[in-house]
RNA sequence: CGGGAUGUGGCUCAGCUUGGUAGAGCACCUGGUUUGGGACCAGGGGGUCGCACGUUCGAAUCGUGUCAUCCCGACCA
């Protein structure tokens, strides 16, 4: 392609983009933001787009996917079926169409697909099968934000595994966890595949594939000494805690006046956080649970979740909590509550002999509070996010956090969406059962974001070569210069012929201009056809490591190719 | 949805406090000089100051409302 009349519109400054990998999409003129989380792909961003998808393509077909393109936009029929119309929320874009009748914009296709299925396999002999689409979806996000990573209309590939069997699923979910690990070595990504909660997709056995990046939102867990990762949602805090034996004191009612926060009391009783105990009503499934952790740890509602088997979790609103306990939050304790209510302790609170709690009355703590003697607990569970420092659950090593982008996410949904959709089948021995099903999303716009952010330097973008959106970037210095811009031509023409994407930089521009342009884009090798051109010498420049050699003219061609292999190296 | 902030040529911003009819740099067009790391000189085109209502002789500037965008918190690829 030539840069004279391609549409690449750099920039040298940008406004409000924070992210990274936002104002190199930007600046370089991969993207232009059309509305919030809306986006313009111009053409280097399709470009991208493209090689990602077309790998991704690739390794679906590797394990048997079969392409399929489902409509974005969807009759809301199919979801009231399933019961996500009334469960999705805010996220779902709806609307009507002339007639009045509702639709919605998908944002996810597990009701579509299903719905496929259930018309067109009725036999076991048909399974298994992988179907899957790369396509928009819209999720109408509360605060769309970071560019590309967090959109509300983005690319994704989803894919669908259907089965007569769990061996089968879970051989499917085997090939989809290599096929990812494939997908996103390729993509040049440092990321770590990490067991994840389900969330409201539904289901059991599901790992998160996450890039890791300071610019990411969520944290993993990493062990320093073995392979174990997982998001810290599910991350298991392992230890052991006797119960203590030693009898406290007397429990003691102290004023605390205006002393909510657990940093406030500690400082203020002048006693470490981790003696006081943080209570915290939340609303399980409509029903207040107390739940106990210490003051140093956090809550992760995902384990109380899990734990009760419970769909919605959340903290309890203040007129609950004042019902409840008696007071506002900042002094709710376990002991003398209004009503009785389950209560829930962290295992790391039967460790504690006596403890600081909140008195249920305002400007108060209560001091030398003891487990059993004061309240009883109703079960002592892992309830709390795991921490730098913690053990390893698996090999007892110490944990690390870090930030990572969740690009992928494979689960194992069983017959949720069959048996609320009826999608049903004849085994061997013609009796009707439910399929059971996989799913299996990658961000392919988010991705693409993603590998910006690994992947750049104060210069600009850096591209991997796989999705680089061209290979070579030749530039002619001086076009006014005759002998450059013909010599620049003609090779221009060579390595086309010979099937290398090469976008020319043939602008009537200074070089100084050129060059920074080029290092924006980011494309892995540059030749530069300048001054020496007569005396048959051009300079050859890798993006990544800024390595460049003179060589001559007639060589280019053959070391084009050996510089593309080692492109990626540092 | 709560909290904070911002809307002025294509881009980045100044002007607003103290109302008097809009500016700079970059980009763009023309001519010239320059030519290996975001050049220089001269000339030129382009903006109903987000929108609406109000106050006023007069509003980018003051008031009210509204819309949009960004940042901080709970969800997700």
């Amino acid at each position: 392609m030539r840069q004279q009349h391609a549409l690449i519109p750099t920039l040298r400054t940008v406004g409000e983009a924070e992210m990274i990998s936002h104002q190199l999409l930007l600046r370089a003129g991969f993207i232009r933001q059309l509305a919030a989380g809306i986006y313009n792909y111009l053409p280097l961003g399709k470009r991208v787009l493209n090689k990602v998808e077309q790998i991704v393509r690739e390794e679906m077909d590797e394990i048997g996917g079969q392409e399929l393109l489902m409509p974005a936009l969807n009759p809301a029929e199919l979801w009231e079926e399933s019961g996500r119309y009334e469960t999705y929320g805010p996220d779902l874009v709806r609307l009507q169409d002339r007639h009045e009748r509702s639709f919605i914009l998908g944002p996810t296709h597990e009701e579509t697909v299903t719905d496929i299925v259930r018309n067109e396999i009725n036999s076991y002999k048909k399974l298994p099968a992988t179907l899957y689409q790369i396509q928009t979806k819209f999720r109408d996000e509360r605060r769309p934000r970071s560019g590309l990573l967090r959109g509300r209309e983005f690319l994704m590939k989803d894919a669908y595994s259907f089965h007569a069997d769990r061996d089968s699923l879970d051989g499917t979910y085997e090939d989809m966890y290599r096929a990812y690990t494939n997908i996103f070595t390729r993509l040049g990504m440092d990321f770590r595949a990490v067991e994840a909660d389900s969330g409201a997709i539904g289901g059991k056995g599901t790992h998160e594939f996450m890039a890791l990046s300071s610019a990411g939102e969520d944290y993993v867990a990493i062990c320093e000494s073995c392979v174990y990762s997982a998001n810290i949602e599910m991350a298991e805090v392992v230890g052991t805690f006797a119960t203590s034996s030693i009898e406290a004191s007397a429990m003691e009612n102290v004023a605390t006046p205006g002393k909510g926060s657990i940093q406030e009391v500690a400082d203020f009783l002048q006693i470490n956080p981790n003696q006081l105990v943080k209570s915290l009503l939340f609303m399980v499934d409509e029903k207040p649970v107390l739940v106990l952790v210490r003051g140093d740890h956090e809550v992760n509602d995902v384990k109380i979740k899990n734990f009760l088997d419970a769909t919605v979790v959340g903290l309890a609103d203040e007129a609950t909590i004042r019902r409840v306990t008696g007071t506002t939050p900042g002094y709710v304790g376990p002991v003398s509550l209004q009503e009785k209510v389950m209560i829930l302790a962290d295992q790391a609170i039967q460790g504690l002999s006596e403890m600081v709690v909140g008195a249920n009355e305002k400007d108060a703590h209560l001091l030398h509070v003891q487990a059993g003697r004061d309240f009883d607990v109703d079960h002592y569970v892992d309830l709390r996010n795991i921490q730098e420092g913690d053990a390893c659950p698996r090999c007892g090593g110490v944990i690390k956090l870090v930030k990572g982008i969740e690009i992928g996410h494979i689960f194992k949904l069983g017959t949720k969406y069959s048996d609320a959709m009826k999608a049903k089948f004849l085994d061997q021995n013609g009796k009707e059962q439910s399929v059971i099903m996989g799913c299996y999303g990658i961000g392919i716009s988010r991705a693409m974001a993603s590998v910006v952010e690994q992947h750049h330097d104060e210069n600009g973008i850096v591209w991997p070569v796989s999705i680089a959106p061209f290979h070579v970037h030749l530039i002619a210095v001086n076009m006014k210069d005759e002998a450059q811009r013909e010599a620049a031509e003609k090779l221009y023409q060579e390595l086309r012929s010979m099937k290398i994407e090469v976008l020319f930089d043939d602008r009537f521009e200074r070089a100084g201009v050129k060059f920074k342009d080029a290092d924006l884009l980011g494309i892995p090798v540059r030749v530069i056809v300048g001054s020496k051109t007569e005396s048959g010498v051009v300079e050859m420049k890798a993006r990544r490591t800024g390595h460049s050699e003179e060589v001559s003219f007639s060589e280019i061609k053959n070391l084009v190719p050996a510089w593309l292999e080692k492109a990626d190296q540092t």
